[in-house]
DNA sequence: CGCTAGTTTGATCCGGGTCAATGCTGGTGG
DNA sequence: CCACCAGCATTGACCCGGATCAAACTAGCG
């Protein structure tokens, strides 16, 4: 298990986060499909683009802490951010990563529910919390859009739930090769190359399962000839047989 | 591990459940604060009135399944449902518990994300989905409320994540005691008593663990007057110690 | 009062955690 | 351009917590 300071970059790192840029051309964003804005017309969306800023984050660097006021927004355009918990004991729960077109930041009180890093580079869209609620408010499509985000997050909390049971290393390892393909899906369209950007202790604290597990289970499956161990990835060899381990 | 059939009553137990009833006198019920519906005036409140029915559920009665068209909404006024997801393998983790106030059945697509039944006798106000929504996009504030109804579920999920992970049995036990005071606290105000409606098997297929561990677990915590186990739920004796064992 | 479902308790076993050593790789500076 | 280094990944040896199987016990309920 890890320390705060060595799960992600001390404060100082912060610092390392880029300028804040205008954003320009939402129209032409290439994940504006798979994120919240896609319901917003043209009109609407210029307004909107005026209350943003592109916001661009070094790896292994914080975007907000759990507990901290929660006064911005995140939509997610490229990269890998970690969402994640620290137990009292120093344990790291990673209750989720967002990929690009998904949407942080927004919980059901004034402060964040949780921790959320970057793995790898990342960019995102920013908003101040209170322009944001007031635009949603004044756009009930928008509204009812967030709503939805919100329920496909609890769904992807659910599968996550169903994983980190009792089940056995190599149906966790397997199940989530599987989801990261779906949702990777949605943006790259269909590949049997699946991107893995986090590490293997991020792997580990999102399936409740050692570093050494992980990578002892990925190596099985490579022998196996189920999937191929490439750089920070895998590529599916044996998609019905992998399926089947998943299933357990 | 169960088989479908012995997890919940088979089909013909939903005809179990009683009559419909119309809603009356929703500005006196005991649970509105605590649920959506408390954002409405009084004027709205006799519209949403009229929408609903209170339907009643005999103990372990489906509800709705998961993947069935989602044409209800619910919000639970009394007992317990447990909220689950059935694994290929047959063994079902039970993603939430909803106590009385909690809303239940807006998915983000048209079917139900789990399935839901009753581990005692429950009430709940039931919607179709058709009218709720339409009664909600004409309703801002309570479209919001929605969202943080959905936010605060998506909350609990993280926390049972945090629960879930590779945890000691004594730490989950006594971290899932803590929380469920915690829940109940809102509705019955504070008290040492926790009320456990569902079984063991129920607790254990929550937290990731086998029946003869809760088991166990309790029975020691007990045995050192942490907790007194009594009918349907336990006392808490040392709530600082159990508080150090939640921590782990 | 006896039946049934749920709970407690015991005995055994094994998957995966832990600790530790080794291997690999990409980035840095001489 | 290459040698070095730091961080991550892999692999091995050992051990323990909790799963599993099975039996005994208890509490509602007809």
């Amino acid at each position: 298990m890890l320390t705060p300071l060595e799960i992600s970059a001390p404060f100082s790192a912060i610092s390392r986060m880029g300028g804040l840029r205008l954003l320009a051309n939402c129209s032409q964003c290439p994940i504006r499909p798979a994120s919240i804005c896609s319901v917003l017309d043209r009109r609407e969306l210029s307004e909107f683009e005026g209350m943003g800023r592109e916001a661009s984050f070094a790896p292994r660097s914080m975007i907000f802490m759990e507990g901290a006021s929660a006064d911005a927004v995140y939509n997610v355009t490229t990269g890998l951010v970690r969402l994640f918990r620290l137990l009292p004991g120093g344990q790291r729960q990673i209750v989720g990563f967002a990929l690009p077109g998904d949407f942080l930041g927004l919980p059901p009180g004034d402060r964040y529910g949780f921790s959320a890093d970057t793995a790898v580079k990342t960019t995102a869209c920013r908003f101040p919390r209170r322009n944001f609620i007031a635009f949603a408010e004044s756009h009930g499509p928008f509204l009812r859009r967030l709503h939805d985000a919100a329920a496909r997050a609890l769904d992807l909390a659910h599968d996550q739930m169903t994983q980190l049971g009792p089940r056995r290393a190599e149906a966790k390892v397997a199940a989530f090769i599987f989801a990261m393909r779906r949702r990777w899906l949605r943006l790259n369209g269909a590949s049997t190359l699946v991107p893995l950007p986090m590490g293997r202790q991020d792997i580990g604290d999102y399936l409740g399962l050692s570093i050494a597990t992980v990578s002892r289970t990925l190596t099985r499956l490579d022998r196996q000839r189920v999937i191929l161990i490439v750089p920070k990835g895998v590529r599916i060899l044996d998609s019905s047989r992998l399926e089947q381990l998943a299933a357990h």
